[in-house]
DNA sequence: TTAATTCTGGACAGATCAGTCCGGAATCGC
DNA sequence: GCGATTCCGGACTGATCTGTCCAGAATTAA
């Protein structure tokens, strides 16, 4: 009956998080996407109805991504405080290896604040998602003894987002990978 | 002979300060600064010379208050270590009574990254004193006994460093002041 | 072939943006 | 009062931005 659409849409969606998550939202112009995303003006507008909207499926994707790599690598270790290590790790590797390192979500909240309801709720929710995470991750630490029991576990786990984002703001400012790994030893040892 | 400046130049780069950190610099408009700096058009341009040196004025007085109140928190403290905790709770405390808490450095990093090289110079001057300031009073710290002395001081500064900016990036998510306090207690953990 | 759908490229409108300029009022020293 | 300087409000230009629209080519299924 008609032709199917020919470019991928996903793939297109991880050029404008690229874009967005280096120039902001309002940094960001369409003609810059359209360019990046390799798409026509219109099927912009056709396929994500909006900048706007297309901002928040970005969000919303990226966010989802980034929280399930975390998760990822914290099953994926031996034992649940090296799983938070691994994901430390993991991420710090794949941001130094970007050459650009960003991120989308930080970025949001710092050009946003709490200012967009729809923004601050897509991150409320992938935060939440990520405290959950943690939370269970630091109690199995807790139970297999390689974490304080003396630990208030919410505050580990709040105290593990602010570390991240902490990472994230650090690396885009242009420190190594060295240091931030450091870093990140650094705040491994406050749970011991 | 002439008529004198009628508005203080250091109270409006302040509004132009609360706006740039609440929106960016793509985000704020210029008519948006008149209207927060209450000055006429004319007078930003033949005060500021331009948008962009306004926001590289407001960036740079922002950043050397940020880090002289770091400092003197640090230094008015009884003993080297709780100058880092006051440092921190005096921050904390600051963000959470502002109701909207923002920071100029760490949206400038999340905006521009390295891409603007006159933006990075200047957060690397500042964090450069910072990290100095951080180092010799952890220094003092290991000194004074209160401070492990296995903890390598350079990549503890980098550490509260980086843990200033996850503080920022939380309470700008909406975080409440006693889990950033909760969160600034566990940092400190690790030095110990 | 035909009808339906999607593509590209570019034109277009309306709004907003940064920055310049002008006219007239206000305030100073002389 | 007079000249000099700064103020303000607003008009203005040229550029850029978002979003809409159109024409024609391409590709599919019936």
């Amino acid at each position: 009956m008609a032709r199917p659409k020919e470019f991928d849409g996903e793939v297109a969606l991880a050029a404008a998080i690229a874009l967005f998550s280096q120039h902001g939202f309002e940094g960001t112009s369409t003609e810059a996407l359209l360019r990046a995303m390799k798409i026509s003006r219109q099927s912009l507008y056709d396929t994500f109805g909006d900048k706007r909207q297309l901002y928040l499926a970005a969000l919303r994707r990226y966010n989802e991504e980034n929280v399930a790599g975390i998760v990822r690598a914290l099953t994926a270790a031996p034992t649940p405080l090296t799983g938070v290590e691994y994901a430390f790790m993991a991420f710090i590797a794949k941001a130094v290896a970007s050459g650009h390192p960003s991120c989308l979500g930080v970025s949001a909240v710092c050009e946003f604040g709490r200012a967009d309801a729809e923004v601050a709720a897509i991150g409320d929710a992938s935060a939440h998602t990520l405290a959950h995470a943690l939370e269970t991750q630091l109690i199995a630490a807790q139970a297999a003894g390689e974490m304080a029991t003396d630990v208030d576990v919410p505050t580990a786990a709040a105290f593990l987002g602010a570390t991240l984002a902490g990472l994230k703001v650090s690396a885009r400012a242009g420190a190594g990978a060295d240091t931030l790994r450091g870093v990140a030893r650094l705040a491994l040892k406050s749970l011991k």
